[in-house]
DNA sequence: CGATTTTTGGCAAACGTTTGCTATAAGGCG
DNA sequence: CGCCTTATAGCAAACGTTTGCCAAAAATCG
C-alpha cells in the first residue's frame, strides 16, 4: 500500500480511503491511485482489513451433514443462488457441513466465534452447540432457509409445504382417489411433519378417516432418497388393499418407487397416480412425466441473502420473522382419476 | 486472550503457544489454559492469527459459472468430498463462481491476491486473468479437478474419459453396432474433446470410417443438459439412416433424449442402445435403466485435496503432474445388440 | 481577493494474534 | 550444592490495514 501511495504521489491514508471508502476522495486522485494499484498488481489484504474493522465479509452456509435426503437435488441451485446474491453484496460464501458429530459442531462454532464469518444461513434443523457456546448466541445474524426455525427466534425463509401438500391431496380427492400412499422422509424431520400434516388436513377436510393414508418409509435416517422409494415399493406390494395415489416427499424417492412399481406390472397413472416434491428438472423426462411440487429455491436463496444482509446492516428486521415463498405445483401425466 | 491468561494464571504468550503450537508447552498448564478458555468461551480470532502468520486456512473452489452442463449432477458430491477432506486437514472451503464476466474473475483474483485463501481447486477450464493479474502467478498452490490442465502446469486430477469412451464404443461395435449418434456438450469443452476423441479412436481401431458417427448438440453453450437431449432427439428424427447406438456425454442429456425418443415410438434397447456419462444415481431408475460411465468423484475430490495440501506443505510434488482415477462403466439394460 | 468549502497529508493508535529474545523459575541429577 | 534441562514470564515488534484528528493545500465561490 505504501508503494502504491508513493507511485501515485499521495499519502498512504489517501490510498486507503480511495480503496475502501470511495466517497471520501476526489475522483481524479482516485483514478490515479487505481492506476498505480493496477500497475503494481496491488490487492488489499483482506485479513488485515478484517482485523482492523472487526468484521469479515464471509457468510457461512451450514448444510446438514448428509445431503442425501430430499433436499439433495436442490442443493446446487441453492448454493448458486445464494452465492450470486452474496457476491453482488460484496460477500463471500463459505461452506460448513454439520454432521452428527461434535467435531463438526465445534468447527462451525470456531468459525462463528473466531470472527471468521459475518453471518450464517442454515439449512439444518439443529443449531451447533457445545461447551456452552452456541450459534444462537454468537451474535451473528442468522437466517434459516427451507426449515422453519422461527420458533427458535430465527428468521426463516420457507415454502408453504403444508399448504401445497394439502392442496394437491385435495385435488387427488377431487379426482376420486380415496386411498393414499405416503412416502416419508426421516421421521420427525421438519419437512416430513409438515407434509404429512398437509395430507391429514386434506383428508379431514374431505371427511375421510386418517386411515385412508398408508405411511411408508421414514425408517431410513438420512439415507439416499432412492433407497426409500425402493423399499416403499416392497412395502406397497404387500398391501392387501392397494392405494390409488402416491404422495412422495422427494422426487428421488418417487422416481425409484415408480421404477419398481412399473416393473411389478402396474401402470402410471392408470393404476396409480403419483405426485412428489422438489421440482427436479428430471421429472419432466421420467416415464411418465412426474407431477411435482416445485420449490422456489432461486427465490428463497435470494430472499435469505436479502434478509441476512439487512440484518447485518442493522436495518430493522421486516415485520414478520417468517417469510413464506409459495411453491408451485407442476402438473404432468402422472396424475389421473383412479380406474373406476 | 489476556483474560484467559489471567484466569489461568499464566502469561499471554504461553496461552498463545498452548493454543497454536501445542508442542511448546507443558501438558499440565495446557490443560489449565484450555479449561480457562472454555470457561470464558474464548475462541482465537482467526483473522488476527491469519494476519500475523501471513496465511489463511481457507481453500477456494472455483466452479464454472453455469453448473448446468454435464458436471452439474456431480457437483454436490464433489463439494461434499472436498469439504470433508479439507476439514480433516484443518481447512475451510470457500466457493467461488467463475462466470463469463470480468466481475467474477476480478472477484476471484481479489480473493487470491488479497491473502484470503491458501490454495485453490479449480473445476473450470479457464484461469481467471485480468489486469495482468492471473491466478496462475498468484503464488497459490492450485490443483485442477475433472479437467486436465497439466499443459498449463497445473496438477490435475482427472478420469480416463477418453479411454472409457473408447472402450464402451468398442464394446458397442463388438455387439454389432455400426452407426452411432454422439450427443455433444459445448463444443471445444475439454470433456467433449476427450470423449468424442474416444469414439473416433474406437472407430478407427475397428476400421470404421469417421462418418459412422453423427455428432449432435454442441450448439448450446452451457445450457441445461436436458435441453441438449431434447434438441438432439429432433435432430435424430431427421436422420435418413438411423444410428443404432447413442453415446451421450452426460446423464442429463441421455435421459431427456431417451424420453423424447421413446415418445416417438422407438424402443430402447431394441431399436437403440444408449450409454451416457456421469454415473448419476437416477440412471438406475430410468426406463430402461441406463448404462453410464461413473465418475469417481469421491475419490477424485479426496485426491485433489491431498495433492493440494501436499503442495501447501511444501513437500515435493508427486512424480506425475497428472493423476488419473479410473472411471467405472456400469452396464444396464439400455445396451443390446442391434436388431437384426 | 478574501472567505469558504473540499480534499489531502501526516501522524499515530488500534485490531488480536504470533514469535523471537532474554531472563527467571522449577525440577532432576550426580 | 552446582549444573543442566525444561518450562514459563515478560517484553516488544510485527502483520497490513483503517480511522480519527488536525493542519495544510487546493479548489470554489461571491
Amino acid at each position: 500500500m505504501a508503494d502504491v501511495a508513493r507511485l501515485a504521489g499521495v499519502a498512504i491514508s489517501t490510498v486507503s480511503r480511495a480503496l475502501a471508502n470511495p466517497g471520501r476522495v476526489n475522483e481524479k486522485t482516485r483514478a490515479k491511485i487505481n492506476a498505480a494499484a493496477k500497475q503494481l498488481g496491488y490487492t488489499p489484504n483482506a485479513m488485515a482489513r478484517g482485523l482492523r474493522v472487526g468484521k469479515s465479509n464471509i457468510i457461512m452456509i451450514v448444510l446438514p451433514g448428509s445431503l442425501y435426503y430430499g433436499v439433495s437435488q436442490i442443493i446446487p441451485q441453492v448454493l448458486q443462488s445464494i452465492n450470486k446474491s452474496l457476491i453482488q453484496g460484496g460477500y463471500n460464501l463459505m461452506i460448513a457441513n454439520l454432521d452428527r458429530d461434535e467435531v463438526s459442531e465445534r468447527h462451525i462454532l470456531d468459525l462463528a466465534f473466531g470472527g471468521s464469518v459475518r453471518g450464517a444461513i442454515i439449512l439444518s434443523s439443529k443449531l451447533p452447540e457445545v461447551d456452552g457456546r452456541s450459534l444462537a448466541n454468537s451474535g451473528l445474524p442468522i437466517v434459516s432457509m427451507l426449515l422453519d426455525m422461527s420458533d427458535a427466534g430465527l428468521q426463516s425463509v420457507i415454502t408453504n409445504d403444508r399448504e401445497a401438500v394439502r392442496e394437491v391431496t385435495a385435488e387427488l380427492i377431487r379426482l376420486g382417489h380415496r386411498r393414499f400412499f405416503y412416502l416419508a422422509g426421516p421421521e420427525g424431520n421438519y419437512h416430513d411433519v409438515e407434509r404429512y400434516g398437509g395430507v391429514l388436513e386434506a383428508l379431514e377436510a374431505a371427511g375421510l378417516p386418517k386411515e385412508s393414508v398408508h405411511r411408508s418409509g421414514g425408517r431410513l435416517d438420512y439415507q439416499h432418497g432412492f433407497d426409500i422409494g425402493v423399499q416403499a415399493a416392497d412395502d406397497f406390494a404387500e398391501l392387501a388393499q392397494k392405494p390409488t395415489a402416491v404422495i412422495a416427499t422427494s422426487d428421488d424417492m418417487a422416481i425409484s418407487f415408480v421404477s419398481r412399481i412399473k416393473r411389478a406390472g402396474l401402470s402410471i397413472p392408470d393404476d396409480l397416480s403419483v405426485v412428489s416434491f422438489d421440482g427436479s428438472p428430471v421429472c419432466e423426462f421420467s416415464a411418465p412425466p412426474l407431477s411435482t411440487i416445485e420449490q422456489p429455491v432461486e427465490e428463497m436463496g435470494r430472499t435469505a441473502v436479502e434478509l441476512l444482509l439487512d440484518a447485518i446492516g442493522q436495518r430493522q428486521n421486516p415485520a414478520s420473522v417468517r417469510t413464506v415463498i409459495r411453491s408451485k405445483l407442476i402438473l404432468r401425466e402422472s396424475i389421473a382419476p383412479p380406474k373406476s
